[in-house]
DNA sequence: GCGACAG
DNA sequence: ATCTTGTCGC
């Protein structure tokens, strides 16, 4: 696939260019979509029209390796990966331009067009509304979703404990992001619970482009998956594992 | 000054 | 995320 907004290519930067990184997410963020934009449905992706990328990265050694597996119908058609020396050091809020190169990298040797990107991490749940799947989704126009494993900042409307499988609890808005405070920004989404044993986190789920915080957890739950996370970025996840140990 | 903090 | 073996439990 290919970057259709170049402006907003996450480059390898120094991180003291800071105020430049949160200045460009801003305008990635104001020109996000946050309200379904989209041929993309549930149903579209159960049926196997529309196509799925789930992305995720490793960091063997210095270097960042980066991972995407898209999915029709359930079916893996095809495997990319790309390898960045020298990511720029984990800062939180600034995690698309750590990761942004080699995942822009990965997706753009596609041959396949993904209809929706799957990204582990924030999309809307962010400072300034513009989590890596909000900056990668803008940066292709492509619909996209983030899920996280932990919430960066924001607050849940009820408690997020002891939540049945299929639940969910919305995520608002706090001082410390750029929304006005109360904005639903994502939700707390419970993919998997085990009956009586220990409870599971559950995931943290937002828009990143082009999807409303509803769609976005609906079409997750059509991605299908028997673990926590959705079946795109869980086989993303364990290909980065397997490229780890080659590289 | 204190606490929070995707991966 | 990464450094890392075995181990407790369903």
């Amino acid at each position: 696939m290919e970057v259709v907004e170049d402006r907003f290519r996450p480059r390898e930067v120094d991180s003291d260019d800071r105020d430049a990184m949160e200045a460009m997410q801003l305008e990635v963020a104001d020109a996000a979509a946050f309200e379904d934009a989209t041929e993309v449905t549930p149903e579209s992706i159960r049926s196997g029209e529309s196509t799925v990328a789930g992305v995720d990265q490793a960091f063997p050694g210095g270097r960042a390796v980066s991972a995407a597996v898209v999915l029709r119908g359930g079916e893996v058609i095809e495997r990319t990966s790309a390898v960045r020396s020298q990511p720029m050091p984990y800062v939180p809020g600034l995690l698309a331009f750590r990761e942004g190169p080699p995942v822009i990298a990965a997706l753009e040797s596609l041959e396949v067009e993904p209809d929706l990107l799957i990204f582990d991490g924030s999309g809307r749940i962010h400072y300034r509304e513009a989590g890596i799947a909000t900056h990668a989704g803008v940066c292709f126009d492509t619909p996209s979703i983030g899920v996280a494993k932990s919430l960066l900042c924001g607050r849940p409307r009820g408690p997020t404990d002891e939540l049945p499988a299929g639940e969910t609890v919305s995520i608002e808005a706090d001082d410390s992001m750029s929304a006005p405070e109360g904005t639903v920004v994502g939700h707390a989404y419970q993919s998997r619970q085990f009956p009586e044993s220990k409870r599971i986190n559950p995931l943290y789920v937002s828009p990143g482009h082009r999807l409303s915080a509803a769609t976005a957890v609906a079409c997750l739950s059509a991605c299908g998956g028997e673990y926590k996370l959705p079946r795109p970025v869980r086989l993303a996840d364990q290909y980065a594992d397997e490229l780890k140990s080659e590289v």
